[in-house]
DNA sequence: ACAAAATTAGGAATTATTCTTATTTTTATT
DNA sequence: AATAAAAATAAGAATAATTCCTAATTTTGT
């Protein structure tokens, strides 16, 4: 049984009202100022059965560890190889592609990662000059 | 300059001769049997230049360590909720989904990163009784 | 208000990966 | 073939990311 804790509120409010797609680390950092006494562990244990319960998301990507995304719903990412930062890719998502996909595939698929990959706006930007 | 070496050469044969998907510790053990002072750090460093190169492809996963892909031609993942195994996926892939999404983004985009997610079909089979 | 169960802080432990260094291998040039 | 510079290696230390452990605290159903 799942018991709620502040911990856990202000961590997922935190992840909610923000849009980088924080570490758990940077999550860290910014709620230590709010509760001093915070541990690193909480936030990973807390972010773990958010995943767990769905109502949130982790995203892996090759280039560096683990963010994690408030907003629950199936959407695609970029992810900068230059910066490593994650961002929300604004395009509708095909729910065609699993429908597609599960046709010829005798394993069970409960959802898809789409990741965009390659330089983002910012360091588009900074490269020229 | 890039000089050839022969745990280079085992390390890419290897995983060119396996679909499996295999982390840095997998081949470490495989090919330990071959040649037994051969060190994960090579093993390692020859996957990142193997990346680097784009001869081999680095798939990073939510359900543990990252696997590597001998294929480099982009083509879809399967990755199991279950036991973690990475597989192929045979569906076309998308060229036209990155011409699409980049149309409205500023950035630039290389490539993009698909896995279904889901359970497998060992899996599957496994859990009826 | 109480008690059982869940959660926490704090830190130790584990896992995954990278880095350091002395030695060996590769390769271009003689 | 011998030489020398550059690159690669083994071995293990170091770092980074994440999980685990435990005693104390918080939450919640009764």
């Amino acid at each position: 049984m799942i018991k709620r804790s502040k911990q856990r509120e202000l961590i997922y409010d935190n992840l909610c009202n923000r849009y980088d797609h924080p570490t758990a680390e940077m999550l860290f950092e910014d709620l230590r100022k709010i509760r001093t006494n915070l541990s690193l562990g909480t936030v990973y244990r807390n972010l773990s059965l958010l995943v767990e319960i769905g109502q949130i998301q982790k995203i892996s990507t090759e280039y560096g560890p683990d963010r994690f995304d408030g907003n629950a719903k199936p959407h695609l990412h970029f992810v900068c190889k230059n910066c490593g930062c994650v961002m929300d890719f604004p395009m509708e998502d095909d729910g065609e592609l699993i429908m597609k996909a599960s046709q010829s595939f005798s394993g069970t698929i409960e959802s898809v990662n789409i990741q965009f990959v390659g330089t983002c706006p910012d360091c588009c930007n900074k490269n020229m000059h």
